[in-house]
DNA sequence: TATAATAAACGTAAATTATACATTAATCTT
DNA sequence: AAGATTAATGTATAATTTACGTTTATTATA
């Protein structure tokens, strides 16, 4: 047991930790980004990223986990720690230290009803409004974090339905690197990192002739990354 | 101006926010970690990292750099978020969140009488001792992280005297990755990354013939960063 | 002052990976 | 049956990475 009797400094400097969530889906050929108009004060109606403060019986992941659930309705989403946001002046309100935490969900996956519910929208990344506070930092850092991390990590996958075409995948990418690909050393590169399951089904929304669906093989990719294996998309 | 006066959620969970720095050095070919041993309870004599609470009035930025100036008295130096150590139950004594932050060091240039006086100690990375709380764990994440990072940013040099040699530099990423490199190709590779300035010098301690000294060019890095330059040393 | 010892510096050939680029295939609509 | 449309594929060239051995500069010492 640990002995908090003696010499114990505590300090007066307690504060409010909040966490705000980035959230991506991609529709249509680009990202979006889901966020929200408020509808307490302070700045009521204005744009802002979903958050909440965490609580003090809950640890941080969860704090985002449960904002996030709250809003789309979704468990298990792929979410990852963005950074700090620690400036002693980024709240006029009170001194209020966030931990920013990007999302990336399967757009099609989410409660809708539960999104508007909230007064939530997606926009498409190149029309984020101004958002409250740091909000519009977050969200560039988060756009900086994906770009690089899809390179040498199969994250995409998590903004893709389950079952997706190379076409659709090539254009997550072109989405993601604001920049065209090859068509057939994309195909050559995907394929050649041996982590896609070709399935016997086509996806026919696109063209008459349709195109294979493929999913992503989590297992083998685990198995992979212990044999030194390096994913890379670039 | 902000209006605080109506319907302004204020939480009661207000928590105490903590940095803990990992610092690191390279010495004798090694990388090494600076911590140091408890002068109070609760955890006396234990282990620890350098960390302390932010202040109400402190950017969790500038935390850091207090402690780490308190402790080696160096100012400006290369350091970086790691991640947010959030859990509800990480500290036995309260709830406190700590954010790690990683620092690399010039291992000559620290002052040596403040670092004994506050029990502070360097040690080769693969024999660091059980430290307090999670601590451990911060020092693998940023272990992982420097790993992954001085691939592909300039960050080595921080840990290395203004004036190096391509020895010099091979034997730290060497300890990096915890591999050897061929020298002919690691030459070959860091020079045609054109951010090297060859001095007119030659380092003499480790061999008869010497070795010329370099200087990492941060201007031109940053010149060429501009223009889609890609930093990578594998 | 010649020789030995030692780490630094350098080049090339072979293998791998990335790039550029055009045609055929499958299927639906009319 | 023809036309329209996206999916699928291959190859030659360029660029990069890897593997590997010899010469050079210098100091110590014989």
């Amino acid at each position: 047991m640990v002995d908090f009797t003696e010499d114990l400094y505590v300090p007066k400097e307690r504060m409010y930790v909040a966490t705000d969530c980035i959230i991506f889906g991609f529709d249509s050929g680009n990202l979006k980004l889901l966020i929200f108009k408020r509808r307490v004060k302070p700045l009521l109606g204005e744009w802002s990223l979903i958050g909440s403060f965490v609580k003090l019986n809950e640890d941080v992941e969860e704090a985002a986990q449960r904002v996030l659930k709250e809003i789309t309705g979704l468990e298990n989403v792929f979410m990852e720690e963005l950074k700090t946001y620690g400036n002693a002046d980024r709240d006029p309100g009170f001194r209020c230290v966030s931990i920013g935490q990007y999302a990336l969900i399967r757009i099609n996956d989410y409660d809708k009803e539960l999104v508007e519910k909230h007064g939530a929208h997606w926009h498409d990344i190149s029309e984020v409004p101004d958002l409250v506070l740091d909000h519009n930092q977050m969200v560039q850092d988060a756009l900086a974090r994906i770009r690089r991390k899809a390179r040498y990590k199969p994250i995409g996958f998590e903004l893709l339905p389950e079952k997706f075409t190379i076409p659709q995948l090539q254009r997550l990418y072109e989405a993601i690197y604001q920049k065209e690909l090859d068509s057939r050393n994309f195909r050559k590169k995907v394929l050649s990192l041996n982590v896609l399951i070709k399935l016997d089904e086509k996806d026919k929304t696109t063209s008459r002739r349709g195109a294979f669906l493929y999913k992503f093989d989590n297992k083998r990719y685990q198995e992979l990354l212990k044999s030194g294996y390096n994913f890379e998309i670039s």
